[in-house]
Order: C-alpha cells, then structure tokens, then sequence
DNA sequence: CCAGACGTTGTT
DNA sequence: GTCTGG
DNA sequence: CCAGACGTTGTT
DNA sequence: GTCTGG
C-alpha cells in the first residue's frame, strides 16, 4: 500500500522532467509529508492530456458515489482486480501517473516501526494510477526486491514508473512492469540507508 | 428480490 | 451504476 | 446465491 | 425437487 508520499520539487523540475506544463492558476504545494487520509491535490498527469500537469485530490470517488463515499478505501486500488472491482472497472481506461520523489513506508520489527523513505535517490518518478472526475487512485503492486524486507507484513507497493517509456505505456494501456530497484533511507536512525 | 455495498490494509 | 450477501 | 422451507388453520 | 426470504 501507498499511504504517504512527498513531492518536494519545484514547478520547473517537475515540467522539465515530465515534459509538460503546468496551468499557472493551480497552485502547487511542495510537501515531504503528504498524507493520503487529507485527500490532498497533487499534480499528476492523464492520458487525456500529458501535455498538461494538473492537481486532482488523492482518494478516488466513482461517478455514482453518494456523499458519504469513504475515500480512505479508494487511496489504493490492487493492480490484480482493478477490471473486477465496481469502484475502478469503469476508469481502466482513465489512466493518470502520480508525480512524487519519494514515499514511506513502515517496517515492523517486533514492536517497533522504523520509517523509510523510499525512491530513486530522491528523483522525480511517478505512480501508475486511474482517475474519475478530479480524483485518482494509485495502483499497487506486489512487493518486489527490498520492498519485501521493508514492507514486511502486507507484501505491497506502490506500482512504480522510472522511465518516459514506463510513463508512456502506462498511459496508453500498454505493457509495463513495475520498478523496484529503489533506494532507501532509514528514517530516524543513525544509519542512513539498510541493504 | 432487494438492501446495502462498492475498498485498502495505517504511523499518528 | 452494478454487484452480492442474506 | 443459497439456506431453509415446503402445510393447514380444530376445541379437547 | 422447487420456491423464496433474506
């Protein structure tokens, strides 16, 4: 699962890394600690138009959602059973990447929760997610490679786009596998990074 | 048949 | 809106 | 979809 | 076996 992520880059980073502008009435808010149960406004781009980079809020609601949706359920969406799920099957189609430098994510050991930040040295990438209206999801994967040491009891994570090409098929609906070399900085201890 | 769900898996 | 648990 | 009913209508 | 309430 993806519950907390950042996106600390600037306007300019974030159009010269995603070709794409971004509309000047929108107003961006770098974060390292953005929080998905906020239904916070990130930027993302859709496949309507990746020209564009827009800010739509995290927790997707479907078209026939009455006010009392529960977002907090929609945050995620399991790569697996996206077609099969009444929530998303209809948004398939509607694919967005989610534009960030990093996430977190808590490893349990007995007790204890260590914090890890979690990325590409601290490079822009993206999340494959849907979106329906001015919200969207991101799509989770199975864990892969440290994320199975880190995110030790759910065996999730986010599924991870690095490359124009990851950013291009997604989008398009075309094959793409999910990237998971990541780098990792332990989070409140002394040692900077594990593994 | 229809009321009720529809979703994921949290650190605080 | 469509699916499903009861 | 499936567990559970599936019957009649007495007074003792 | 078939119907139906939930």
């Amino acid at each position: 699962m993806c519950y907390h992520f950042k996106q600390t880059k600037t306007i300019k980073d974030l159009e010269k890394k995603f070709k794409a502008t971004i509309d000047s009435s929108e107003t961006l808010k770098p974060s390292a600690d953005i929080n998905g149960f906020k239904y916070p406004k990130t930027p993302i781009i859709t496949n309507l138009d990746s020209s564009k980079i827009q800010l739509f809020n995290w927790g997707l609601v479907p078209d026939w959602a009455n006010e009392d949706w529960k977002r907090n359920y929609t945050l995620n969406a399991r790569v697996e059973t996206l077609s099969e799920k009444p929530a998303f099957k209809n948004y398939t189609e509607n694919r967005c990447i989610i534009l960030v430098d990093g996430f977190y994510e808590w490893q349990h050991k007995g007790k204890e929760k260590i914090k890890f930040d979690i990325g590409f040295d601290n490079q822009l990438f993206a999340f494959a997610g849907l979106y329906s209206n001015n919200t969207y999801t991101i799509v989770t994967t199975e864990a892969k490679g440290i994320m199975r040491e880190i995110h030790n009891t759910k065996l999730r994570m986010p599924f991870s786009l690095k490359t124009d090409d990851d950013f291009k098929n997604w989008l398009n609906m075309e094959e793409v596998n999910p990237q998971y070399d990541f780098t990792t900085n332990q989070l409140g201890f002394s040692q900077p990074t594990l593994f």
